[in-house]
DNA sequence: TCCGGAATGTAGCGGTTGCTACATTCGTGC
DNA sequence: GCACGAATGTAGCAACCGCTACATTCCGGA
């Protein structure tokens, strides 16, 4: 018989791949569940409540995507704004990347709605990126570095956000015009 | 006794306002017309169902804040994605506006996760704020300008989203060095 | 072999959801 | 004053929500 803790890693994954698959629309207990092969009854017992569930797929999701990050860019070498928008906007376009950033949209808006877990985890996500980001500029003043790193993640989240309004094509034409985009100085 | 259209008027108006204040948290049947100020038998009554009373209220707030953005850039005048870019970030972070970003952002999520009335919704008010931006946009290409207005649009966008993810601060130091960016040629 | 605790199934609770059937009140034209 | 259709109230439906009480099955240790 499997234990509790291997039952709930292996849910743990499944729900993972649920939600990159089916973003937050399908999360009601039962739903993921059924997702995770496995009634609604043992998934609380495996897990103490939804929330706790939840949490632990999005904490799998998110070191899943910190792992895609790193081999996508090592840290390490710093380069300058210009050339690390465009390989964020790259990396945040690629077919493997994307369900991420469609998960991510909806963690975002459920957090600005205030729903329970949601606003924990992007506050967490959020500094992760904008961490990731900062460590790859070559910017030396923090205060100007911390900022552009903000920005960078701004405009790559708002092509996310873009190709839900506009749809890929547009969206592609405007990452493709962030090449064009200089700092100064 | 008030008749079916003037009610609907005027519960379009209080629900837009609803909208504005508390997001898409609280739009249940029940909760819309508590809001309202209306019983929900009735709410169903002047509109034939749920997602019509909130195209309704949508299509309210959004004419509601096409006007605001035409008064406070009024059309005619082009200028270069540079000062573009600055005034539509300086815009969107007013106080009177912020309540419209945030609810644009919930938005632009439930339509990721293809909720019915939201996707023609969030396809509608991208198209018209990417034809807004366009014809303020002194760039003589078509091709360039659109790209141009995506990008910008993104930004623009990013930047409220940065601001749920990392707090005001963030976003605003972030918004400030939008202000440095370039676009070349 | 039996016992105890972990694992699992069954059933259902109280609440909310969108929506509607039915009855009643109301104002207005005749 | 009365009839008729519009406007409104009352009550409730079936489906779903998160969660749990209770019973049962299962397996390892004594």
């Amino acid at each position: 018989m499997t234990t509790r803790e291997e039952q709930r890693r292996k849910v743990t994954e499944r729900l993972a791949g649920h939600l990159l698959a089916t973003g937050l629309a399908r999360t009601s207990v039962r739903q993921m569940a059924a997702a995770a092969q496995v009634s609604d009854r043992m998934l609380l017992y495996y897990f103490n409540d939804k929330a706790e569930a939840l949490g632990e797929a999005m904490g799998h999701v998110v070191a899943q995507l910190g792992g895609r990050l790193e081999a996508a860019l090592p840290a390490g070498d710093r380069m300058p704004p210009e050339r690390l928008l465009a390989e964020a906007a790259r990396i945040a376009t690629e077919p493997e990347v994307r369900p991420f950033m469609a998960l991510w949209m909806e963690v975002i808006a459920a957090a600005a709605r205030g729903e329970a877990p949601y606003a924990g985890i992007a506050r967490q996500v959020t500094t992760g990126f904008l961490s990731w980001i900062e460590t790859r500029l070559d910017i030396e003043d923090p205060e100007r570095r911390n900022a552009t790193a903000g920005l960078i993640l701004a405009t790559v989240d708002g092509l996310a956000l873009l190709e839900i309004g506009a749809g890929a094509p547009a969206a592609l034409a405007a990452a493709e015009r962030a090449r064009d985009v200089r700092f100064t100085p």
